[in-house]
DNA sequence: GCCAACGTTGGC
DNA sequence: GCCAACGTTGGC
């Protein structure tokens, strides 16, 4: 069992969003980078729990806990010549690109990027790294239950 | 296979 | 909206 980091841009997916969808579930369509591609695809299994994480936004930070609901399958939008995330790259029979899908296990409080960063405890974290760019990232299990450690308190 | 140009991300 | 950082593209 892994854990992991996943960003949505709130004006495209919240986590409030995702409490209000069927079964609080979400296709994590639109990834199109090969390393997060290759996480989803090589690495997440169902029963992963991730946190969710709101970007490029007024108030970036870890909002949620989701769980990863199926194996990675190939994304819809890729082959939708309408969509902004068609692929004409992309066949049927050769998919470039997958995604899982989630679920919501809880809302968090707002556990924000500042904070993320007084924890000496963090400081390894790929999300907090000069550059970095990845929308979904492992999370260490210490980095997890240090977290989940003082999102309980 | 190099690398300049370009596009995107995402905090601020 | 700015812009640093990074990934991708494509000519050579």
């Amino acid at each position: 069992m892994r854990y992991w980091l996943m960003k949505s841009e709130p004006g495209d997916c919240s986590i409030d969003d995702l409490a209000g969808f069927p079964n609080q579930t979400v296709d994590w369509y639109g990834i199109r980078n090969y390393q997060a591609r290759n996480f989803m695809r090589d690495q997440m299994q169902p029963g992963d729990l991730a946190f969710f994480y709101h970007s490029n936004c007024k108030e970036p930070g870890i909002v949620g806990i989701v769980e990863i609901s199926c194996h990675a399958y190939p994304d819809r939008t890729q082959f939708d010549p309408k969509h902004k995330y068609f692929e004409p790259k992309s066949t049927l029979e050769t998919p470039r690109w997958v995604n899982v899908d989630v679920k919501l296990v809880r809302k968090t409080r707002l556990l924000n990027l500042k904070e993320l960063r007084e924890y000496p405890e963090l400081e390894h974290m790929r999300i907090l790294q000069r550059g970095n760019r990845l929308s979904i990232t492992p999370v260490d299990p210490r980095e997890w239950a240090f977290i989940n450690g003082v999102l309980a308190e």
